[in-house]
RNA sequence: GGAGGUGUCGCCUAGCCCGGUUUAUGGCGCCCGCCUGCUAAGCGGGUUGAGGGUAAUCCCCUCUCGCGGGUUCAAAUCCCGCCACCUCCGCCA
C-alpha cells in the first residue's frame, strides 16, 4: 500500500509543490482526509472480523443448544462485518482515486514556471555557418527526397498524415542507429529489451500516462490495450508487483519498440517531413534504484544522451525543464536539443526524466532494504528516437550538392560509406 | 478460436470429492544450536509472504492457497466469471 507518512510530515511542503506546478494545493487535504477515513473504515472492519473469528472457533468445538445459541450471535456479527467490509472497500477506492490525481512534487531545483521557462544549462558544439560555406541549407524533407530516404506521400496515402516509409538507405539509417545505440547502452550497463508496445490499463496508469496525456495515447477497445508511446511504460511495467533485492540494483535497461502517439492539438505544428509523426522507434534507457540514488543516476543518463550526440556530430544544448512543464511523473527533466539548421531553432532529441517513487509507488515497485521494504526510484531517458535522430542528422551533415555526410561512428553498418548520395 | 488438464508458503508437494482449532502437511533449501581434527554426514530447533499499529529488531491486528465475485455462522475445500500455463486440434508470421 501506498506510503503517506512523508506527504503527512511534509504536508506544506507538498502544497507548495503543488503550487508550483499549478496543481491545486486542495488535493493534498483532500488525499490526507480520505486517508484518514480509509484508516477508520479498515480498523473498524478489523475488529468486527476478530471477534467473527473467534466466535467461528468456539462455534466449532461445541454441539447442540449450545451451537444454536452461538449460531444467533454469530450471524448478527456476520452482517456488521459484511458491511464493514463493503464501507473499507469503498474508502480504500476513494482514497486510491484522489491519489492517484497527485503528480510527482516537483523537484526544488528544478526552474519556477511553465513551458517556456525552462533553463538552458550548457551548449555543445556550433552550429555549422551553412552561409559561410557558401549554402543555402536544405531541410530533411528536401533531402530525404533527393536520396529516397523515406516517402511521405505514400505514408499519407496508406496510413494518413504524419506517417511514412523509410526506403532504402532511410530505413538502414535508422537500422544502424538502432544497432549503435543498443550496442553502446549495453556497454554502459544497460540490458537490451525489446518489450511489447500494446500494455493492459495498469501499466499505462502506472506510468503516469493516462493522466493529464491520456488524449495523447491509442486505445484498442475491443482488447482493453493501449499503444504505448515509449518503452518506458513496458520497461516500468517489467517489474511491476515485485520486490527487488538491494544488491541487484540498480537495475539498468535498454529497450527498443515503436511509439505511438496521437500529437493531439498539435494540428498545424510540425506537419512538413518526419519531424512529428505519429509512429517512431526509439531505443530508451530506463533505470531501477533508490531515491537517494536517482539524482545521480539522472546525472547520468543525461551524460549518456550528451556523448551520444555528440559522437553523431551534432550542434546541441541542454535545458532543464521547468516545474509547471514537467509532467505528472517528473520530479525533474532535463531535454538535449539538437540544432535544427532549416527551422533555425534548437528542437528536442531526447529527454531524461526522474520520476523518484511515483512510478514506483502505482506499479507495486519495491526494493528489500536492510531496514525493510520501500519503493523503488524509476527513471528514464530517450537513447534515440530514430525519426528526430534522422532529421538532425540529415540538415546538419548536408553538403553543397545535396548529399550527407555520414558520421563517424554510424560508417562501419554502411560498408564504410562516407555519404549518402542520389540513388 | 475449439476441447481437455493444471495453478497451494523460495522450489517440490499433502490437503480439495465428504466446508469447521488449517495459526495449510511433508521434503529440499535457508537460519540457529549440538556433535565432529576440518568438511560432509548426523541430531535438535526455527523458517509463507505482504500490509498496518507501535518508540520498538518485543508484541498485536488484517490480508494471503492464480485473480475477482457468490453461497455459508464458517471456504484452500462448494458455485460462477476471469487470467496464466500445459497437452491436443484449428489458424497463422
Amino acid at each position: 500500500m501506498i506510503d503517506l507518512r512523508v506527504l503527512r510530515d511534509n504536508a506544506e511542503l507538498a502544497r507548495e509543490a503543488q503550487r508550483r506546478r499549478g496543481a491545486p494545493p486542495e488535493l493534498v487535504d483532500e488525499i490526507l482526509r480520505a486517508d484518514e477515513s480509509r484508516r477508520s473504515a479498515i480498523a473498524a472492519f478489523e475488529r468486527l472480523r476478530a471477534e467473527q473469528k473467534e466466535l467461528g472457533r468456539q462455534v466449532a468445538s461445541v454441539s447442540g443448544t449450545d451451537k444454536e445459541q452461538l449460531l444467533v450471535r454469530v450471524r448478527e456479527v456476520a452482517g456488521q462485518v459484511k458491511s464493514a467490509e463493503a464501507t473499507q472497500a469503498a474508502r480504500k477506492d476513494d482514497f486510491a482515486a484522489v491519489m492517484r490525481q497527485l503528480p510527482n512534487l516537483a523537484s526544488p531545483e528544478a526552474p519556477a514556471g511553465g513551458e517556456d521557462d525552462f533553463v538552458v544549462l550548457e551548449h555543445v558544439g556550433q552550429p555549422r555557418d551553412f552561409a559561410a560555406e557558401g549554402f543555402e541549407p536544405l531541410d530533411h524533407l528536401e533531402l530525404g527526397r533527393r536520396l529516397q530516404l523515406f516517402d511521405v506521400e505514400r505514408g499519407a496515402k496508406v496510413s494518413g498524415a504524419r506517417f511514412y516509409y523509410l526506403t532504402g538507405d532511410g530505413a538502414m539509417l535508422e537500422l544502424a542507429l538502432v544497432q549503435l545505440a543498443l550496442q553502446r547502452a549495453q556497454a554502459a550497463g544497460f540490458r537490451p529489451m525489446i518489450p511489447p508496445a500494446l500494455v493492459k490499463p495498469r501499466a499505462m496508469d502506472g506510468t503516469g500516462y493516462l493522466g493529464q496525456a491520456a488524449a495523447d495515447v491509442y486505445y484498442l477497445p475491443d482488447d482493453d490495450l493501449y499503444l504505448v508511446g515509449t518503452s518506458e511504460v513496458p520497461l516500468a511495467a517489467y517489474h511491476s508487483d515485485e520486490i527487488l533485492d538491494a544488491d541487484t540494483l540498480p537495475r539498468r535497461y535498454a529497450g527498443f519498440s515503436p511509439c505511438y502517439r496521437k500529437e493531439a492539438g498539435s494540428y498545424g505544428k510540425d506537419t512538413r517531413g518526419i519531424f512529428r509523426v505519429h509512429w517512431f522507434d526509439k531505443v530508451e534507457l530506463f533505470s531501477y534504484t533508490t531515491v537517494e540514488e536517482s539524482y545521480a543516476e539522472h546525472q547520468r543518463l543525461l551524460q549518456w544522451e550528451k556523448d551520444w550526440l555528440t559522437d553523431l556530430e551534432l550542434p546541441f544544448r541542454v535545458i532543464d525543464v521547468a516545474a509547471g512543464d514537467l509532467g505528472l511523473s517528473a520530479v525533474r527533466k532535463f531535454d538535449c536539443e539538437a540544432w535544427i539548421p532549416a527551422q533555425g531553432k534548437y528542437r528536442e532529441l531526447t529527454s531524461t526524466s526522474n520520476c523518484t517513487e511515483f512510478q514506483a509507488r502505482r506499479l507495486g515497485i519495491r526494493g528489500r532494504f536492510e531496514d525493510g521494504i520501500r519503493p523503488l526510484a524509476t527513471l528514464n531517458g530517450t537513447a534515440c528516437a530514430m525519426t528526430r535522430t534522422i532529421v538532425a542528422v540529415l540538415e546538419n551533415h548536408q553538403q553543397p550538392d545535396g548529399s550527407v555526410s555520414v558520421p563517424e561512428v554510424l560508417r562501419p553498418y554502411f560498408g564504410g560509406r562516407k555519404t549518402l548520395d542520389a540513388a
